[in-house]
RNA sequence: CGGGGUGUAGCGCAGUUUGGUAGCGCGUUUGGUUCGGGACUAAAAGGUCGCAGGUUCAAAUCCUGUCACCCCGACCA
């Protein structure tokens, strides 16, 4: 291609509308352009490094022996209604009436669908093992969007699905994806660690996710250097806490005006937030639940909501509180509590001689007891691991880290094959539900994962596996004709070499075209200038400070062996 | 959805406090001088000041409403 005919501009102030670096260099190289709030268009650029992935996905599902259909985006909302994630998705699907009134939406995820779908196709087990997969637009209105496209509200999922007769099926078809994931990720050039997930709203007996990580994730995971556990942070079991040995003190009730924060209270009484507990309370499905950690610890609401069994789970509001406590917002404990259940973290009996609220504004209980003084409904682990605590393998100090999840699979069961009545035919000729798997890739969001793992002061450093063009020849002035001559004959060459090459033939001074090729990321450079008379020209890599002075042929090859790998 | 902030030319911004004919830089077009890391110069094109209503002789500026966008918190690929 040559840079002069190409549909491309590259801008040189940081838009105000990005905030991550990857975004800022996405719409700096003039890849991708914002429609609205989560919406993007892919330019031409964009476009071709988007396929690449695209197609590397592609070649790992279908070398894993996974089929490759398409089915629609839009659609009817019976098959989600039938297995009730119409109401689960609740208002972050995109739903719709057709002319004739009747409910629609645009697809977020296919579960239901390759359910129904694959049902009269599956009726006997010998049809079994199958693995099913598209790669196709997916359609989440998401409370908030963010960092372009790393969270966007209309995005392309590689969503692949296996079909089993039972579980040690699954689990062969489970681990072909996962090996396939590794492939592909690999392959991306990333950087990734595999983790073990919740299954949220999907439901299922076990998942994994493959995580990025990077200062803008919206996950933390929890990992251990020495035993190589790893799991998201909101699934990673917390220790057990040592009983402290103080002796028990009498409860006083104190008088705490103005003071409902742990931070207020913290400098009322001249103590830490150790010394506190704090109770917080969630509406979980309509009932009220109470849920105490020591002040300086976070509440985990995954573990909390998989411990209820609940699906819906949000903190209560001031009206709720007041109600339940009869006090502001603020002044929660476990004493003379009116709610449903009361959860207390597994740490909180260990604990001696804490501060709670008192259920009455302007008042706390100091030196309150766990059972002498009060006993919740239930005790379990509900708070979040933190930095140093051991590992629940081997007892090493934890680290955890942000992450954008890249890449998520599922063992789902039989949930959906009950729901969607997608059965077989055994060998006994008894009606069983297949046991299914689900598989994403979310590729808009993995093309930027790459950019935020691999970048400089510059611009954006592609792999060669992704990158939209693998060179690029830059005649240092376009007016010069040995310099001219001498790139054409090395673009040419490298074209016929199979090598996606870029020939800056723009009329522009040297340091714009230096300046757009290390901003868009083309792995390997050639500049031609002052000894283009000699046939000598400068090899430079994108990731490189120096470059090289070559025979123009050897550049070529060198780019050429390069890209080959 | 809660909290904070911003809407003025393709991009980045000033002007709003104190109403009085719409500005700057980048980019774009044309000419000249330049030419190995985002050149200089001269001229030019380009704006319903987010939208609607109101106050006023007069509104980017004041008032009311509304929409959009960005950032911080709860969910997902």
């Amino acid at each position: 291609m040559r840079l002069s005919q190409m549909l491309f501009s590259t801008q040189r102030e940081v838009p105000a509308e990005a905030e991550a670096q990857s975004h800022v260099l996405l719409l700096k190289a003039g890849m991708i352009r914002r429609l609205a709030t989560g919406v993007y268009a892919l330019m031409p650029l964009g476009f071709r490094v988007f396929k690449k992935i695209e197609n590397i996905i592609r070649e790992e599902m279908d070398l894993a022996g996974a089929q490759e259909l398409i089915m629609s985006a839009l659609l009817p909302a019976d098959y989600y209604q039938q297995s009730g994630r119409w109401e689960v998705f609740g208002t972050e699907m995109i739903k719709f009436h057709d002319r004739n009134g009747r409910d629609f939406c645009l697809g977020p995820t296919h579960e239901e669908i390759f359910a129904h779908v694959l049902r009269h196709e599956l009726q006997s087990y010998k049809a079994m093992p199958k693995t099913i997969y598209q790669i196709q637009n997916k359609y989440r209105d998401e409370r908030r969007p963010r960092f372009g496209m790393i969270r966007c509200r209309e995005f392309v999922m590689k969503d692949a699905y296996s079909f089993d007769v039972d579980e040690a099926g699954l689990d062969i078809s489970y681990k072909k994806m996962y090996d396939a994931y590794c492939k592909v990720f690999d392959r991306c050039g990333l950087d990734y660690v595999i983790v073990h997930a919740d299954t949220g709203a999907m439901g299922g007996s076990g998942s994994q996710e493959f995580m990025i990580k990077s200062d803008i994730g919206d996950d933390t995971i929890a990992y251990c250097l020495s035993c190589g556990y790893a799991a998201n942070a909101e699934l990673a079991a917390c220790p057990d806490a040592e009983p402290e040995d103080e002796a028990m003190a009498a409860v006083e009730k104190v008088h705490t005006p103005n003071a409902g924060t742990i931070e207020e209270l913290v400098s009322f009484f001249g103590k830490t937030p150790k010394n506190f507990v704090k109770t917080l309370l969630y509406i979980a499905d309509g009932k009220t639940v109470a849920a105490m950690v020591r002040g300086d610890r976070e509440i985990n609401e995954t573990k909390l909501k998989n411990y209820l069994g609940c699906i819906n789970l949000e903190l209560a509001g001031p009206a709720e509180v007041r109600r339940a406590t009869g006090a502001q917002v603020g002044f929660a404990g476990p004493i003379g509590l009116d709610a449903d259940r009361l959860i207390a973290d597994k740490e909180v009996p260990c604990m001696r001689n804490f501060l709670v609220g008192a259920n009455e504004t302007d008042y706390h209980y100091s030196g309150v007891n766990y059972e002498r003084d009060f006993v919740t409904t239930d005790v379990c682990d509900i708070r979040m691991v933190e930095t140093g605590d051991p590992c629940p393998k081997c007892g090493m100090a934890l680290k955890l880290d942000k992450t954008i999840e890249v890449g998520h699979i599922f063992k789902l069961g039989t949930k959906y094959s009950v729901a969607m009545e997608c059965l077989f035919l055994d060998q006994e000729a008894k009606q069983k539900p297949c046991v299914m798997g689900s598989y994403g890739i979310g590729l808009n969001r993995t093309m930027q994962a790459i950019i935020e793992q691999s970048h400089d002061e510059d611009g954006i450093i592609w792999p060669d596996s992704v990158a939209p063009y693998n060179a690029i020849v830059v005649p240092v002035s376009a007016a010069n004709e040995t310099q001219m001559a001498l790139a054409e004959k090395i673009y040419k060459e490298l074209k016929d070499a199979g090598i996606d090459a870029l020939l800056d033939d723009r009329d522009e001074r040297a340091g714009v075209k230096f300046k757009d090729a290390d901003l868009i990321g083309i792995p390997h450079r050639i500049n031609i200038g002052r000894r283009a008379a000699d046939g000598i020209v400068e090899y430079k890599q994108r990731q490189k400070k120096a470059a090289q002075e070559l025979k123009a042929d050897e550049a070529a090859a060198r780019i050429i062996s390069a890209v080959r790998g």
